[in-house]
DNA sequence: CTCAAGGGAGAACGTTCGTTCTCCACTCTG
DNA sequence: CAGAGTGGAGAACGAACGTTCTCCCTTGAG
């Protein structure tokens, strides 16, 4: 208890992680460069997270609920259902212009180590449904049709991607109109604006 | 000339490599996986590959030109411009069920080393630059609004990475769906169907 | 049959990396 | 002050990998 509280690092060692594991790949990050960014020893580190597996794990159990809570908190902001259901879209055009932004990381991990490492595969579906249910709500409280959720999935998945290749973050206002137009053509949307 | 033709050793070493790289990632792949795959000596290897890189480059080359050229085979064998725009989403689903889908080989290979490699970012780019014209030469045929062709490609790409992580071919339904419904809303394609 | 050239198999080399181990400085207790 | 225990720095170890090298067998020419 003199000692560094144990909680306090694991947050130093996830956060440089975090940002060696997204800026440059799973593989291509030892362990000992996230010694030397997060400023622990290896004893500590591997006290900490007893393998590579566990760490890379624990950044991706961390980044998801993270980058949730940060689209949901944004969402928040936002009064009309409506409104809400776009603003997805238009967190996604702040997120693609973020320094350093560079696609999704559990596509990216899938893409790397999803043939390979069953964790990964499940990590990035987990992901993936939770987003999915979180727009589902969206659309639900916004009177849309359910069909309307995996539309704007998939409009937001291709964003994803096409903004990380392209290095733009234009496709999330391409993906926002799209939506208007498919939101403005359903029924219960008539009306609004 | 005597000896085996060079280029019949090509093909069999990237088949060997496109199989292995595209069902294990890049990094997973050892020179000597794809030595034993292809059935050929090392020495061999390096002399029609002389470093990995270059098999690396030469295998998403190739797989770019191949993969546009099904698409444009299957769109082909369509009549009407609106049907062959909906092609594409039938040719997705067909790809998606294939046995050992895993995803877009370029999106998995930028999400493993693009960060590191400017030559798979370029690559990357190019097949989705290239793929986004071809799309584009559909929506102008079918006397459709511009604007369409990044719809459908974001459609399309949000498809792919979906079914790649679910493992579903589902994704590419409901992108068609999409697709139609963005078609039919739109000026020219009123009185199809 | 002899010998030189070419190619195959895989040993070898140098490096990187995940993980563990050693050594030493510091600190807290008595 | 003496001594035990904790933690840090980084050396060490074993495996994997990209690439090169060696050795031997085959083959074709004379």
């Amino acid at each position: 208890m003199a000692t560094v509280d144990i909680e306090t690092l694991r947050t130093q060692v996830l956060d440089a992680a975090e940002s060696l594991f997204y800026g440059q790949g799973l593989q291509a990050v030892g362990m000992d460069a996230i010694r030397s960014a997060a400023g622990v020893s290896l004893k500590r580190l591997y006290q900490l997270f007893p393998s590579k597996e566990d760490l890379v794990e624990a950044y991706l159990s961390r980044r998801d609920a993270r980058w949730r809570e940060e689209l949901a908190r944004y969402v928040d902001g936002h009064g009309s259902p409506r409104e809400r259901l776009l603003a997805v879209f238009d967190w996604l055009h702040q997120w693609f212009s973020e320094e350093g932004f560079r696609g999704c990381a559990f596509i990216n991990s899938f893409g790397e180590l999803g043939a390979v490492s069953p964790g990964i595969t499940q990590a990035a579906r987990a992901h993936k449904e939770a987003f999915h249910s979180y727009l589902a709500g969206l659309v639900a409280a916004a009177g849309e049709p359910a069909r309307l959720t995996e539309q704007l999935a998939l409009l937001a998945e291709g964003a994803i991607t096409t903004a990380a290749i392209s290095g733009s973050p234009e496709p999330a206002r391409h993906a926002r109109a799209t939506a208007e137009h498919l939101l403005s053509a359903s029924p219960a949307a008539t009306g609004a604006r």
